[in-house]
DNA sequence: CTAGCTGCAAAAGATTTGCATGTCC
DNA sequence: GGACATGCAAATCTTTTGCAGCTAG
């Protein structure tokens, strides 16, 4: 609910730095916005909350930042079978839950996963870096309706 | 590498039937390429392998069909980052090792998560169907260049 | 100073839609 | 026969790119 905390924006300076980034007005709210963000937004959608801001920011730059963030692992893109990209920045460990009726995504922690060896098949596979689970069904919200 | 069974096709003009789909020569077929392709193709690229046989085929068929096979859940849509959206046939339950560097996507089985319960948090959020974990790094290939 | 960013506009890529014609049941 | 599918073309939506001016370091 409240602002960015003071770590995770001096974390995400030093981020930037440390990868050759160039510290701008303009990534600098987008990462903000994105952290306070709960809801895994798109470029499209955070670009609407940062034009009342800021408003000559222009959403390619909102595209090219949160490609840039991507590819330096500042922020996620989040994996769903929507056309529109989401993102959210990397952060604990967590796993998603997505709605197939509103499409919500809701975070959840699962420690046994996190934990588990992947089987032996994989092994042979090459490196696995990270890996998550998306599971899907109907959040209670929809199931009311 | 042989084509597809007779079973799976019975089973696939069952489940048209059962849904209210129309079987048409071109469902059929892109039903079977798809069956028959290991490699989660985009509807771009299953409309490349089909066009030989069928000539008349149009992109436009094979985007609505996708469409709609799915929908009613005789194949499914492969979550990925990437900008075009993958398919298969859904078969056992599986999940996914994407390479970042080639994108393929090698499948695998991993029953201890099949059959792990969700976490308590999970619960109050509403009806779970399926759950798959996607793994992300390097496969071996790419490793070696 | 100058390589790296930004904004603008235009392009590209993926997917969807309207409509007339064809075809499965 | 009639609802549903298809093919075509055009539209739409998301994302990328070229370029000239701006700016952080």
């Amino acid at each position: 609910m409240n602002d960015l905390s003071q770590e995770q924006q001096v974390a995400f300076q030093a981020a930037c730095r440390q990868a050759g980034l160039r510290l701008t007005p303009q990534r600098i709210e987008i990462f903000r916005e994105l952290a306070r963000a709960k809801d895994h937004p798109s470029a499209e959608t955070l670009h609407r909350r940062l034009v009342e801001r800021m408003p000559s920011l222009s959403l390619d730059t909102v595209y090219r930042t949160l490609g840039t963030l991507a590819s330096h692992g500042l922020i996620m893109r989040v994996d769903t079978i929507e056309s529109q990209a989401r993102y959210e920045v990397a952060q604990l460990l967590h796993h998603h839950l997505i709605c197939r009726s509103c499409k919500e995504i809701f975070d959840f922690q699962w420690q046994s996963v996190d934990n588990a060896a992947l089987p032996d098949a994989v092994k042979s596979w090459g490196r696995v870096e990270r890996k998550n689970v998306v599971a899907y069904g109907i959040c209670n919200k929809c199931l009311k309706k």
